[in-house]
DNA sequence: CGTTGAACCTGTTTGC
DNA sequence: TGCAAACAGGTTCAAC
């Protein structure tokens, strides 16, 4: 914000790494200034990460937005438009790995990779920036949005046991491929997997069918507790950023293994290692999580 | 089924 | 200092 701007009163912004706790950080941030607002305008620069931008062109202005919610990694508004034949829309996004939603005043300045302005009925503007533009977006029918949210798997807060031990025990890839499979459960991203796993005393990679009943209840719980304190503490942040309401999330200073390569587990003192696992970096305790038989770990870097 | 690597795109950090 | 390589919280696809 330039130097001699007044502060807004109702200015909110987010720049979080989204996993399914940042998700849910921000889905509860919209919701206390989005519902009950019409979008009156929408103006678009890059559309490569939309769907179909003519589709969001027509359909999005003059829309009242009901609802905020969120599915997964995916931000769902809950829009209608026209009063006689009342036509309920969903815009679905999802913010990938750098996408951000902010709501702030409609004359605010524009940082650089904004790529979607929807104007607001109050003077404020909607706006969703991604430096990547990993990040993806679309109107659809309720109907017509479960192509997409219709496949995700279960929700990692909700799951059953019995479903979660199915889920896994059915498996013969490995946990960390699994958890980060978005047809197995939905909104696990790298992060928590890993802070998951080390709660859980369980290598990246083991086979889920090779896990024992107890450990497949550890993780649970693991998952459980570590994606409910993340949501309380406002998810991981990494960056200096601070909002003008809402502040910026906290859970990585509470991180236990991802990115510590090199550092001490908080348990037992043993270095923590990084391998890829699924493609993706992992970090495990090297004592506390046992590797597999017949597969040495790896180093990186 | 399951794994790997590449691709999408830009910015930041690391290493020589 | 400077430049290139490595790396990044995600997802999808082809090839094996």
């Amino acid at each position: 914000m330039p130097a001699g701007t007044p502060a807004l009163l109702f200015e909110v912004e987010y720049l979080l790494m989204p996993e399914l706790p940042e998700v849910e950080t921000v889905v509860r941030g919209l919701r206390r200034h989005l519902p009950g607002r019409r979008i009156v305008e929408l103006r678009l620069g890059k559309t490569d990460f939309i769907d179909d931008p003519v589709a969001i062109g027509e359909r999005v202005p003059g829309s009242l937005i009901r609802a905020v919610r969120r599915h997964g990694k995916f931000l769902v508004l809950e829009l209608e438009r026209g009063g006689e034949a009342r036509v309920e829309e969903l815009l679905v996004v999802h913010l990938g790995m750098t996408g951000q939603l902010i709501v702030v005043a409609a004359d605010a300045e524009i940082a650089p990779h904004t790529h979607a302005f929807f104007t607001l009925d109050d003077r404020r503007e909607l706006r969703f920036r991604d430096p990547r533009r990993f990040g993806r977006m679309l109107v659809a029918a309720p109907a017509e949005s479960e192509k997409i949210l219709g496949p995700l798997g279960a929700d990692p807060l909700e799951v059953s046991e019995a479903e979660f031990r199915r889920l896994i025990s059915s498996r013969r890839a490995r946990i960390k491929a699994l958890l980060l499979d978005q047809h197995v459960f939905r909104g696990m991203g790298n992060i928590y997997t890993d802070e998951s796993l080390w709660k859980a005393k369980i290598h990246p990679a083991r086979l889920g069918a090779n896990l024992k009943l107890e450990e497949i209840a550890r993780l649970q719980k693991a998952m459980r507790e570590i994606l409910e304190e993340a949501i309380r503490l406002g998810g991981s942040s990494i960056s200096d950023y601070v909002g003008a309401d809402g502040q910026p999330g906290e859970f990585q200073i509470r991180h236990r293994a991802y990115d510590r390569e090199g550092k001490k587990c908080f348990r037992c003192g043993t270095k923590i290692r990084r391998m890829i696992v699924a493609g993706r970096s992992s970090y495990f305790c090297p004592r506390c999580q046992v590797a597999p038989r017949g597969r040495r770990p790896r180093a990186v870097g």
